[in-house]
DNA sequence: GCCAACGTTGGC
DNA sequence: GCCAACGTTGGC
């Protein structure tokens, strides 16, 4: 089983969003970056992933989903009428593709990209790596681990307060 | 809104 | 194949 980290925009697809989609489920669509593409292509049924909030008041990692639906090909890119659509895409020679994504939970404290940065155990963690703009990438068992003991960490500050 | 960093495009 | 120009991402 591997790890991995989604960036949504919170504004346009957050976690709550997906949670209130019937079965909970959604296609992880629009993805329009060859190497986050090939990293979906990585993904197994089983694979758990990060759901992190980008380009919002606080980024960070807000929950957990698991990889339902392997990768195959994304319809929107050949939709004319979608945002994301590529020309260079089409049905019988398809360019995009998408997974199927469950809500799991919201972790029950959003971990902010500041504290991520903060942890010596996450300094080799590719989001954090100067300049990554990747929107789908892998995340280590370590790390996965040293974020869930951070999420349990700022509960326990909270409660105590 | 700014800007650094990166990916993509296209001329040569 | 090089590289400048441009577009996008995403934190701040």
């Amino acid at each position: 089983m591997n790890y991995w980290l989604m960036k949504s925009e919170p504004d346009v697809f957050s976690i709550e969003h997906l949670q209130a989609r019937p079965r909970r489920t959604e296609h992880w669509d629009g993805v329009r970056n060859f190497q986050a593409r090939n990293f979906m292509r990585a993904m197994k049924k089983g694979d758990l992933a990060f759901f992190y909030h980008s380009s919002c008041p606080e980024p960070g990692v807000a929950g957990i989903v698991e990889i339902v639906h392997e990768a195959r090909p994304d319809p929107s890119s050949w939709d004319p009428k979608s945002a994301y659509h590529d020309p260079k895409s089409r049905p019988d020679r398809p360019l995009w593709d998408m997974v199927d994504v469950r809500y799991q939970r919201k972790l029950k404290r959003l971990v902010p990209l500041a504290a991520l940065r903060e942890n010596p155990a996450l300094k080799h963690m590719r989001l954090l790596a100067r300049g990554n703009r990747l929107s789908i990438m892998p995340v280590a068992a370590a790390e996965w681990k040293a974020i869930l003991k951070m999420e349990k960490q700022l509960e326990k500050l909270r409660s105590r307060s």
